[in-house]
DNA sequence: TGTACATCAGTGAACGCGCGTTCACTGATGTAC
DNA sequence: TGTACATCAGTGAACGCGCGTTCACTGATGTAC
């Protein structure tokens, strides 16, 4: 096993591309490191040749499951309505692997108390002036106050989704948090101006 | 030690109730049946006397903590918007303890196996039912959508209120999601109909 | 081009620790006489 | 009312197990000559 520098830059990204979907399947406490490194073809001892604590990884995880929701980013200023459908979709619920680390991690980085937290600050903030530019309204503070309900809306909803039994209770709520949002981001009330 | 019947289900009582809290505060993983029983005053092997198993507290641990919110509930029809304002508040954000367990557990039930889901899942159709009534839409399908995204949004604003580390982004998350449900839920867009 | 050596990614056993669960035991109580 | 016994909530040590982290070691590679 030769060592080159790309060779253990590789090997790190696949340690930490694994992390971020294990992470967001079974929960930030819900995969160990010896999970990690078997899945990556290594034994544990290796990972600290890589991260100094368990806690860096989550750190670069959270960073690298972030990039999953690039897409959806990207498409709000020029069709937020599409990007909408597909966040609030069965198929986003299904796949918690590769879906959005927010709505699967919320709680989770609520309770942490590394660098979780100023990781997902930073990604909120972002999206908040995202959707701010979709929306209809005029002034500036009901662009964001419009953003920040979308935002809660989408997570609230996805978690939700995940978190009843009841399979047509859960198709409802990502169809019902759909239909209010579209409503919010198309053709705000007039009077409120 | 006596055991009448009484003393027991004091003492049973007296575990869920701390569970509840220690749930909400730390995550369904973050607590163990030692920190439970250690906090009750009692040692880990009477846990069995009890329960048959952690899974059974979990459920009975939900259902009690879930009875904090019925002063919310009980509002809605009334004063829903007082209900709104309580909820989306810093007092509640910061109260983990004694605060909603859906907005605190959403993602710990997404992922768990046993009762959990469908605890939630019978709280949450509660839950859309009483907002329901409090939306001012004419038809029931919009009554019920426009419940879905005030929850979704509710559930999702306090929970990434918890996860941001940016103190002001918090009390925006907050601030904002209260602006855009109370429009929901005075004067919807007579337009819709 | 060929040889000697230093580097360091990865190994795998071991560390102390806390977990959920089991179990033989204790001793205060309720019950039967 | 007083005594003997059965009950069973609670004890505390033990079970096997997985956790995060440490560490002496290996051996293929890059580098120096």
């Amino acid at each position: 096993m030769g060592h080159s520098q790309a060779e253990k830059l590789e090997t790190h990204q696949r340690i930490v591309d694994i992390a971020a979907k294990r992470f967001r399947e079974r929960g930030i406490d819900g995969v160990s490191i010896a999970d990690v490194m078997r899945e990556a073809g290594l034994t544990v001892g290796g990972f600290y040749k890589h991260f100094s604590s368990r806690d860096e990884l989550v750190v670069e995880a959270l960073r690298h499951a972030l990039k999953d929701i690039e897409s959806w980013e990207s498409a709000i200023p020029v069709a937020a309505s599409q990007a909408m459908h597909s966040y609030l979709s069965e198929s986003h619920r299904d796949n918690l692997v590769t879906g959005c680390p927010i709505s699967a991690l919320v709680n989770d980085v609520g309770r942490s108390t590394g660098g979780a937290r100023e990781v997902v600050s930073m990604e909120v903030s972002k999206i908040v002036g995202l959707i701010s530019q979709a929306s209809p309204a005029h002034e500036t503070a009901s662009k964001r106050s419009d953003a920040i309900l979308v935002l809660s809306a989408c997570v609230g909803a996805v978690a939700l989704s995940r978190a009843v039994s009841d399979r047509a209770l859960s198709r409802e709520i990502l169809g019902g948090a759909l239909t209010g949002i579209l409503g919010k981001l198309s053709s705000n009330r007039p009077a409120d101006e």
